[in-house]
DNA sequence: ATTACTTAGTGCATTCATTCACGAAGTCCA
DNA sequence: TGGACTTCGTGAATGAATGCACTAAGTAAT
């Protein structure tokens, strides 16, 4: 199975430059060892390295990455930096896109302070919060807003992403008032379906749900074993 | 797009009763849908809604649930309790999963009192850290224990699935430890790809990278916008 | 009982994704 | 210069997932 793409988005049929969602899923991916690479001094890489870095057949990469265009050269690679770029601006990162997290809880928190947005093309333009009690402790760098100013920082800081860090049962409330004041992507983190127009971009992130799936493989793999424990005596005696 | 499958994984090819992937990770979708309806005595429902609820299409409804057996009833729908018993029973949901959490950090401390975790089938058995500053404070109702423990922790506890939570450099050593401890699902919090022997069922939660996947999104609509200004002008002339 | 209606279950067509396998285009070295 | 070798790019084959549309099986009401 193949651990990276959310099944459960809400994505538009890929407008602009047809790129299949399963290869877009994965171009984050590449651009993320890409950088490793660059770090490492490495300047050329094969679709082949490049599918064992990331757990993929050598084929699915060229394809992948010929959605880009034709940026390989034959009998030697691709140029690491070079290719690094393309991807980049093929996701819209040669700008920091501004994003706003909704909810200043453990969560929010935790999010509003993890240094690996900024690094990857994301800052973090406001964090705001309906407690007032919230309002006006520093999270990530910004101070948390109350909830009616975002309309606002929205349109001052033209703020395209939001996240939405608050408990399940405010998450659609979150979203409506996310969407009024003009974001077109949302990735949450409340475990709750959004019902959200279909021109919202929508990712999910839920812990519980992905503990979930493996549960069923270790499951799957429990399973396994006790058949072979009760077939082996048979066995055995045949 | 389907915002629920991480395609990035590193399943078994579904070993025991043959679920294909796609359905398993809807599976959870559909269990916490028909928890909320039992809060809300609702005790029948039909494909028809529960796809409504999901997101998903009415037919797909009925044929993953077709997987599990034959549980609904023509003209009716299905018992919405009976249901989420068998869904909870595919999944191994039937006893609560004990999970340690590797890290201690700022994530770690999150996802350990992160309440979303007992009431979904889990229950931390334990927090470890390499770093002793951290051993002996309290994270999710457990003590933080050192990362030498892990070995008999996980025998003792029969733990199956380990969390990582430490920065991406150390991630690869983090699994190595599990997977040596007897650990035999990983979800991974650390943006790295992990090596990791085939067996092992992995699951990624890389909050930059699908913040990435929605730029590309925001992107297309932008540049879809920027063709309709230049195209606009040139209709008008024709 | 019969008829009208609802809805699960599923075979089949279609669409989407992956993988193979080969030709094109380059490098390297004698 | 030419021949051996590497690796990209991609058409075509395979495989997986989706969604339609029909059948089977139930309810409800007259």
């Amino acid at each position: 199975m193949n651990a990276l793409s959310n099944s459960l988005c809400n994505m538009p049929p890929a407008s602009g430059r047809q790129i299949p969602e399963a290869a877009v899923v994965r171009l984050p991916l590449y651009l993320r060892i890409l950088n490793d690479l660059i770090a490492d001094n490495c300047t050329q890489i094969s679709s082949e390295q490049l599918a064992a870095l990331s757990g993929q057949n050598a084929a699915k990469v060229r394809k992948d990455l010929s959605y880009l265009g034709s940026y390989g050269t034959r009998g030697v690679g691709y140029d690491v930096s070079y290719l690094l770029y393309q991807i980049k601006r093929e996701l819209g990162l040669n700008k920091a896109w501004p994003v706003v997290i909704v909810g200043a809880g453990n969560l929010g928190q935790a999010l509003g302070n993890y240094g690996g947005l900024s690094n990857r093309g994301f800052v973090v333009a406001a964090v705001v919060d309906t407690d007032s009690s919230k309002v006006g402790s520093v999270v990530g760098g910004v101070k948390v807003a109350h909830v009616d100013e975002l309309p606002q920082i929205v349109q001052s800081k033209s703020v395209s992403i939001g996240i939405i860090a608050v408990p399940a049962q405010h998450a659609q409330s979150a979203a409506d008032l996310l969407i009024r004041a003009g974001v077109g992507s949302i990735l949450n983190f409340a475990p709750v379906i959004l019902n959200l127009p279909p021109e919202i971009n929508v990712r999910i992130v839920d812990m519980a749900l992905e503990l979930q799936i493996l549960s069923f493989y270790e499951q799957c793999r429990i399973d396994a074993l006790e058949v072979a424990v009760v077939s082996a005596p048979e066995s055995v005696i045949a």
